[in-house]
DNA sequence: GTGAAAGCGCTAACAA
DNA sequence: TTGTTAGCGCTTTCAC
C-alpha cells in the first residue's frame, strides 16, 4: 500500500521490519554511505517504495549535528538587489538539496542576534550575511557560531575574520564617476546612503580627483530613506540649492529613479540639462524614461559563490577559506546620460 | 564562566548538575509548562545565566514533532509584489518566534513536489504557498500533509480545501475598467500575464459591459515573459496593430511600466494620447514618469492574516479554518490615465 | 514540585 | 556485509 502522501509518518524501523534487515541496514541503504549486498537493498528499496518512507530529517539532525539548512541574512527582501541575492542563494541552495531559512535583518542589531540565536540552536549547517547595514559592530559576536559564515555585499569595514564575497564598489563608483568625467561633467552631485555606500563615495571621488577635480561634502546629499521617494527630495534639494550641477550619482537605482523624478519636476532634461547616473542595474533601470545610465553589479554571481563557498567548508568539514573576493561591476551606459552642456561648461579639465 | 557567545555546546543535563537538578527540572523551566518551585526557578536560571545554555531546537523538535518554522512557497522573490508577501511573512514570523524557510518555486510544480517533500521531513509546523502559478494540479498532493497549509495571492481556480486569503482580483480588475470608463475611454487592450490573470481580465471586462462595450480577445495581448520587457513587447504590438486604442490595462505594474515604455518610443503622449493603468502598487509606480495610475493591493496585510491564520491554526493543534477571504483593492488614480482624447471618441456610450 | 525511565527517529561505532 | 549497542538532547509519563 503505498502511503507516500500520507506524511511522514512511517518509520525507519517499520521499513527494517518489512525488509527483514535492521534499521541500521536501511539506514545504509538510504544515505548509500557503506556497501549493502544488491539482493539486500533491492529488499529494502522495495519497503521503502511500498511503504512510502521518507527520512526524518529532524531526527537525522539530532544524530549528525547537521540540519542541510543554511541561513540569510538580509536587511530586506523589498529591493531589487537584495531580492535577487536571496533568489540566487535559494537556486543554489536548491541544486545542493539544501534549504533556505531567511532571515530579514531590518538594519536592527537587536533582531539580528535573536534571530543568530536560534540558528545556532537549529543546528544550521551554514550562514550567509548579505549587506552591511547596522551588523559591523556584532561581527565579533559570531566569531564562535559552530557553522561557517561568510559576508557578501559588503561595503564597510571588511573584516578579516570572516571570507566575504563582494563587489568591488571602490572601483563601481569610479566607473560611475569615470563616465561622467569622459562625458566633460565637472559640477555633480552624489545622492548617497550614507554611511553604507562610502566606498561607491570615494570611488566616485577618485575618478575627478584623477583630473584635479573634487566633489566637496556639500554636493553629497544623504537619502533620509532608501526609496524612490528619497532620492527624489534628496535630488530636489540638490538641483534647487545647485542649480548649475549638470550631473548626479545616485549610488542605487530606485534612488536614482527618484532623481529622474525630480529632475523631470524641476524641469530639466535628462540628458540634456542633467545627466543621471544611478548603481545596481536592476530590471527598471532599462525601462524607466529615459533609461538609466547606471553600474552593473553581478549580484547573482556573487551570491552564487558566497553559498558554493560555504557549502564546500560544509562538505569538507572545514572552516571556509577565509578569503576576500571582490567582483567587478561594469559600466551600463544608457540614455539618462550624455555631456556637460555647452553653457555649463566650465574651466578645460586637466585631461 | 559565560560562553554564551560559544555555541550551543551547553547541554540540559550540564545545567540541571550545575543546579542540582535533574534534566526534566531544568526542561519545567525552559518550557514554563509546569509550576518549578521558586527556590529552585532561581538555582536553576542562575545555571542556565552561567553555563550560557541555549536549549536545542532540533532535539526539541524531535521530540515534540514541532519545529516553530514555517515554510513559504513563491513562484519568485525577484518581484516587488511577491518580496513583500515574503517580507510580510517574516516579520509576522519573527513577532511570533517562528522562522521562515523560503522556498521559491519558479513556477516548477516538480520543484514544488521537491520542496513539500523535504518541508514535510523537517518537520515545518505551517505552510503558506503564495501564487498559484504552476502549483494548480498538485494541490491534491497536499491533502495529507502532517502540518496546517493554506493559500495566499490565488487568483485561478480557488480550491474549497484549503483556507485561501487573498485579493478580490476581480474587484481589482473592475476598478481598473470602471476608471477608464469613467474617463470615456472605449478602444482599449490589455496587456497581461495568462492566465494566471485571468480573473483580472474578468473584472476589467465586466466594467466595460456595464456600458455595453466588450473588450475582444484580439485586445488581450499575453505576455511571453513576465518582465517590463515583456510588456513593452506586448503593449507595442497592441499599439503598432491598433494605433486606434486610447487607454492599455497592464495587469501588473512591472508590465504598465513597460508599457510606459513602449508608449514613448511609439510617440504616443501619456495620458494625452494613451492612459495607462497597471496593478499592484509598488513603490516604482509612484516614481515612474509620469507617475502610474494602478490598483492597490493590500499584499502586506494578506501575508500576515495568511501567516497568523496558520499560526493559530498550529497552537490550537487543529486544522485551520477552511475560509476564503477577500481583501479589497483600491484603485490609486495619479499621472498615467486622463480623459480620452477627443479626436479618437466614438459614439457616445450608453451611460 | 521533583525524579526516574522511556522514547522521539536517526546515525555511529563496533562486533559478528 | 549485517546486526548490536549507544546515544544525539529533549519531552513525556508516571511515580514519589
Amino acid at each position: 500500500m503505498d502511503r507516500s502522501t500520507g506524511g511522514a509518518v512511517v518509520t525507519m524501523r517499520e521499513v527494517a521490519e518489512r525488509a527483514g534487515v535492521t534499521k541500521q541496514t536501511v539506514s545504509n541503504v538510504v544515505t548509500g554511505r557503506v556497501r549493502v549486498r544488491p539482493e539486500t537493498e533491492a529488499r529494502v528499496r522495495a519497503a521503502i517504495a511500498e511503504l512510502g518512507y521518507t527520512p526524518n530529517l529532524v531526527a537525522r539532525s539530532l544524530a549528525t549535528g547537521a540540519s542541510r539548512t543554511v541561513g540569510l541574512f538580509v536587511p530586506t527582501v523589498t529591493n531589487a538587489f537584495y531580492s535577487e541575492v536571496v533568489e540566487e542563494a535559494e537556486n543554489v541552495l536548491e541544486e545542493h538539496g539544501y534549504h533556505l531559512l531567511l532571515c530579514t535583518t531590518r538594519q536592527d542589531a537587536e533582531r539580528a542576534r535573536r534571530h543568530m540565536a536560534s540558528l545556532a540552536s537549529r543546528s544550521v549547517d551554514a550562514l550567509l550575511i548579505a549587506g552591511d547595514d547596522g551588523l559591523d559592530d556584532h561581527l565579533p559576536l559570531l566569531a564562535g557560531a559552530g557553522f561557517p559564515i561568510a559576508l557578501c555585499a559588503w561595503e564597510t569595514e571588511i573584516p578579516g575574520t570572516l571570507p566575504v564575497v563582494t563587489i568591488d564598489y571602490e572601483q563601481a563608483g569610479h566607473l560611475a564617476g569615470r563616465h561622467l568625467r569622459e562625458l566633460g561633467h565637472e559640477r555633480v552631485a552624489v545622492v548617497a546612503s550614507l554611511p553604507a555606500h562610502a566606498d561607491r563615495l570615494d570611488g566616485f571621488r577618485r575618478a575627478f580627483a584623477r583630473d584635479g577635480l573634487t566633489v566637496p561634502d556639500a554636493m553629497v546629499f544623504p537619502v533620509s530613506d532608501p526609496t524612490a521617494a528619497g532620492g527624489f527630495t534628496a535630488a530636489s534639494e540638490a538641483l534647487r540649492a545647485h542649480p548649475e550641477l549638470t550631473a548626479i550619482f545616485a549610488t542605487y537605482d530606485v534612488l536614482a529613479i527618484g532623481a529622474l523624478d525630480a529632475a523631470r519636476t524641476l524641469g530639466r532634461a535628462v540628458p540634456g540639462s542633467l545627466s543621471v547616473v544611478g548603481h545596481d542595474d536592476v530590471d527598471e533601470a532599462r525601462h524607466v524614461h529615459p533609461s538609466l545610465t547606471t553600474v552593473a553589479i553581478p549580484s547573482r554571481a556573487m551570491a552564487r559563490q558566497a553559498i558554493e563557498l560555504l557549502l564546500r567548508a560544509v562538505e569538507d568539514g572545514r572552516p571556509p577559506v577565509n578569503s576576500l573576493q571582490l567582483l567587478r561591476p561594469t559600466l551600463v551606459a544608457r540614455d539618462s546620460s550624455g555631456p556637460v552642456p555647452r553653457d555649463s561648461s566650465g574651466p578645460v579639465p586637466r585631461s
